[in-house]
DNA sequence: CCCTTAATGAAAAGTTTTTTCAACTACAGT
DNA sequence: ACTGTAGTTGAAAAAACTTTTCATTAAGGG
């Protein structure tokens, strides 16, 4: 069973078309997806899907870590499937392709910096980088 | 004369004041504020302030370097003034107050990990920290 | 102190996100 | 399999957010 559903069930929640749908057109992207494209695309599996239901169903899948939010300068709700673990993500500016990348240790040694530097107990970051893919250089 | 008005000068931008209630606003602040509650504030300086020049002048300044724009995971306009130079966010998650960092050589380092990883062609960056300020840690 | 033109603000239009609620259905227990 | 029930759903409506339009205002060079 794929890991979604194990963890969906475990928490106690169903197994229904509709988060199937959202989750298919997830898995299928490699361009984070509005909302609004998640419904569009995910109707072509299970036509009477709505909105409520894609904006809800997100909620839901990025409080269990299966989908991850990425922010951009343009449109703050793109969503991507996420692997498991703590990883971020690396997207096209044009293409839109995204990847993931691990922080390294890099990020913790700039995190200890900051910390000693401004006092703050630093517990959460959003890192995100941008750039062009292999494909779009040419 | 501060900074902002120059860079506006510079570039053959006007100072208004809508533009000043503005910036007074975001300099006072050292919680990200999100374009109403510019607006709000702001109307205490400039009474007849309107939402559509908050965002003009947002988009403007911004464009200008002189605000810099934070996401969250709640709402993702959250405005600050920014100073000079690239720098990043580090936002208190009980208080919302924000300070800045720069981004150090971790940050080169980790960046030419990923291209090499990757094969992208890295240009730019999203990193903001969240955690516990000096005073909320208490 | 004018004049030109950038800038403004109100209203309206367009989007996005949330709330409400009756109907539906996944699945545990029988 | 069948059934009951509580979690889910989707449509419509409401609320919130952002952009467009356009007549009016005012910044600042001459």
């Amino acid at each position: 069973m794929s890991n979604w559903k194990k963890r969906l069930s475990a928490e106690g929640f169903r197994i229904t078309a509709s988060r199937r749908a959202v989750m298919d057109v997830l898995l299928a992207t490699s361009v984070p997806l509005s909302p609004r494209e998640i419904l569009e695309q995910g109707r072509r599996v299970h036509r009477k899907l709505g909105l409520v239901t894609v904006y809800r169903t997100l909620a839901l899948l990025e409080h269990l870590r299966c989908v991850r939010r990425v922010h951009r300068e343009d449109g703050c709700r793109g969503y991507l499937p996420c692997s498991p673990g703590h990883s971020h993500a690396l997207i096209c500016r044009q293409c839109g392709r995204a990847a993931e990348f691990q922080g390294f240790a890099d990020l913790q040694a700039l995190i200890a910096r900051v910390e000693e530097a401004t006092g703050y107990q630093v517990d959460d970051h959003l890192l995100q980088l941008s750039g062009l893919c292999l494909d779009c250089q040419s």
